[in-house]
DNA sequence: TCGACCATGTAACTAGTTACATGATTCG
DNA sequence: CGAATCATGTAACTAGTTACATGGTCGA
């Protein structure tokens, strides 16, 4: 049950469903995701629990917007939930399965251009997280080991991103490359 | 829906559920994990749909094994998966969300405790690939780049669990010295 | 006034986990 | 005879996705 714990961790100041949603799209998308319909029903089960505490806030501008912060029992849990040690589940990455079967194609350009997307969207996907780190060297001189601690640590999680990001793009390009050797062996193979 | 494809490419050959199961938690194991209660009924489902065909087999040793095997349809489902290009869907990693939360222990001892006890897991879970990489390449002297097809691919899949892992056990160990010059740097801020 | 964004939710569905139920065969 | 393994399933639950419904405010 990561996503509860989650939200206890960054409702330690006060902060609307709404506001939630775009904190994952920006801050953690690179670890976590969560859609506005499983937030707002989880919000409501922790208040429930006691784990939080709500307050409707009726502003000038802008609709009005239900801020939710965390309890002195919702902190208690959270830390319970850092105690118990690493929570590593199986990853599940589908594309790995697709690669693992893509002999099925029984046609080596097929599997080679499949890699090569692979490839771009990796690529693709390695530049964002490199832009962010970019702009935040550029804005703040205390980036990376000066931060103060909470984002220190967000800049922990960032770094892992891009030693992952960079791992899996150095083995699309090997794997690309020994799939083109076997397959011109092959042809020489035929050839002969 | 990938259970549904990745049972579809097993089944090339006849497989009871059993057997699936086996072989996820020998040769998928890296990337995909699938439970006997998830398993049997989406057989029965892709049974239904025509993507593939059962038998009951009597043996004489053993109890009696339902022996599913792919369709024409089943592989042409399965290469329509192929086709749609790598699915990479956001991973979520509940120890990365972790990292993200340590500072709320206020302690950097018990961060760099959490840091340790994540560095063990994950050198142990590379153990175990290198392990299996071990005794693949005693065993087979055409490992890696002159294997059939279908154990070529399934060495690409190990090749990027161990980079991943390799890279993840690199960041640990940096984020780990990191943390201690931190710590040391602001306990001489205090003495002063 | 129209589209973008703010803001909160519900409903139906899909995927995956945990616990349980059942019974055969094999090996020590 | 008892434990391990083979073998197949169901039921209840938890987590997450997709689609939909509703309405306010702001700027071009």
């Amino acid at each position: 049950m990561s996503l509860k714990h989650i939200l206890l961790g960054m409702l330690a100041e006060p902060r609307s469903g709404y506001d939630l949603k775009k904190e994952f799209d920006k801050s953690l998308r690179n670890f976590w995701h969560a859609e506005l319909s499983q937030i707002y029903p989880q919000l409501q089960k922790l208040e429930d629990e006691g784990l939080l505490t709500s307050k409707q806030k009726i502003s000038s501008e802008g609709p009005p917007r239900r801020e939710y912060r965390r309890s002195a029992k919702g902190r208690r849990e959270l830390l319970k939930w850092l105690r118990a040690g690493p929570q590593m589940g199986k990853d599940r990455m589908s594309y790995l399965a697709q690669v693992y079967f893509l002999p099925e194609f029984d046609d080596p350009e097929e599997s080679v251009a499949f890699m090569q997307e692979l490839r771009d969207e990796v690529a693709k996907r390695l530049a964002t997280l490199e832009q962010i780190e970019k702009e935040w060297q550029a804005c703040d001189p205390r980036y990376p080991d000066e931060l103060p601690d909470d984002e220190f640590h967000a800049q922990l999680t960032l770094a892992l991103g891009l030693k992952r990001l960079t791992a899996t793009l150095d083995w699309c390009d090997e794997s690309i490359a020994r799939m083109q050797v076997r397959t011109t062996a092959s042809k020489r193979m035929k050839r002969a």
